[in-house]
DNA sequence: GTCTATACTGCGATAGAC
DNA sequence: GTCTATCGCAGTATAGAC
């Protein structure tokens, strides 16, 4: 492929976003300058402007990508089978793809205040397509009679709350396998939707 | 307000540590200026430093306030009954401490990673004090026999980020009052360390 | 496409008058 | 105790050379 020297337009731009999801991550967006962003590339302060507009956008590419990729793994893997099978699969899936993605989650979270108006309203759109997923299952169950739950849209925020904390404090090569920390908070939300114990 | 000249200390060191709570909750610490919390107290900004060192003191002085006020609050109530009961205790005080400062909540959460290291660590180890009161009720419910908890610390972090997250969702005035949520939550927390049914 | 240079604004913090 | 003024530096973003 024949490029004049000194052009990368086609890694520069990935880079960009690996660079601004790591820094965002570790300082939050407000901390981190374009500066910092461009040294860490290897290119000047100036060059990130061929490839974003301005950091504003920066930010709310890398959110509405998570936010998107994670309603798409989802609805790609949702099956129909009974609410409680339904319902595990979702718990497991959100626990891997949040941990396999802390940088993004964290960042997802953190800086939704750091939005503009418009923005934060298309974020928390698709959060609010993602919670709905759960939502669902949960109503089905409890039509079904499978799961006793007082209200179904404090359960759906009460799950994913407990179920994304997670990331808090999971670490990789730690005393748990995510096979078994998937299986510990399965066991915990399992209970808290279902029948009580006499 | 019309200010006239002479010594206001009494109520301005105060006011400056409302109005750095609010500001900080709402835009995040590191976009915050000293120049904009100066002006909600309606001083200068160099004023600010008869009161604080500098900015970094004025975000650990909320935190760690914040945190020894929850724990104090929390051992000058918690009982010696029955695990059940101190659970369901421990549940009702959480969300009602945590919903009626959602600002000193949501700095306490989102700033962790603006302290300097050493006030990092201060921080850390009240929060740490205080899980381990939740941990203890925990594990002497499970010796008693009536929580079947597979991994007490895991449970802990899990219950507290379930309540916590309340104050992502929850406005005073809102389709549910405090006592439900209350109760909404207690259910699902007696239920997800309780034995499973059958 | 990236560079250098810079316009313009704002930052935290300090000094000294009152 | 608060003011005005300022230091030194960093911020985002742009312009024009190559």
């Amino acid at each position: 492929m024949a490029r004049t020297a000194g052009s990368h337009s086609d890694i520069t731009g990935p880079r960009i976003q690996r660079a601004a999801l790591s820094l965002f991550a570790r300082q939050g967006y407000a901390a981190v300058s374009m500066r910092q962003i461009a040294a860490q590339v290897g290119v000047q302060a100036g060059a990130l402007y061929n490839y974003t507009p301005d950091k504003q956008s920066l930010l709310f590419g890398l959110m509405r990508d998570h936010m998107e990729e994670l309603l798409a793994t989802w609805r790609a893997r949702a099956g129909s089978g009974s609410p409680m099978a339904r319902l595990e699969d979702f718990t497991r899936f959100h626990i891997r793809f949040h941990l396999t993605r802390p940088e993004e989650v964290f960042i997802a979270y953190m800086e939704l205040r750091n939005l503009s108006p418009e923005n934060f309203a298309v974020i928390e759109g698709l959060r609010g397509d993602y919670e709905d997923a759960l939502e669902e299952i949960l109503r089905a169950g409890v039509e079904a009679g499978v799961f006793d739950v007082p209200d179904p849209k404090i359960a759906t925020l009460a799950v994913i709350a407990m179920l994304t904390g997670v990331n808090t404090w999971y670490r990789s090569g730690g005393r748990l396998s995510l096979e078994e920390v998937e299986t510990i908070y399965w066991d915990m939300v399992r209970k808290a939707v279902g029948v009580a114990p006499a």
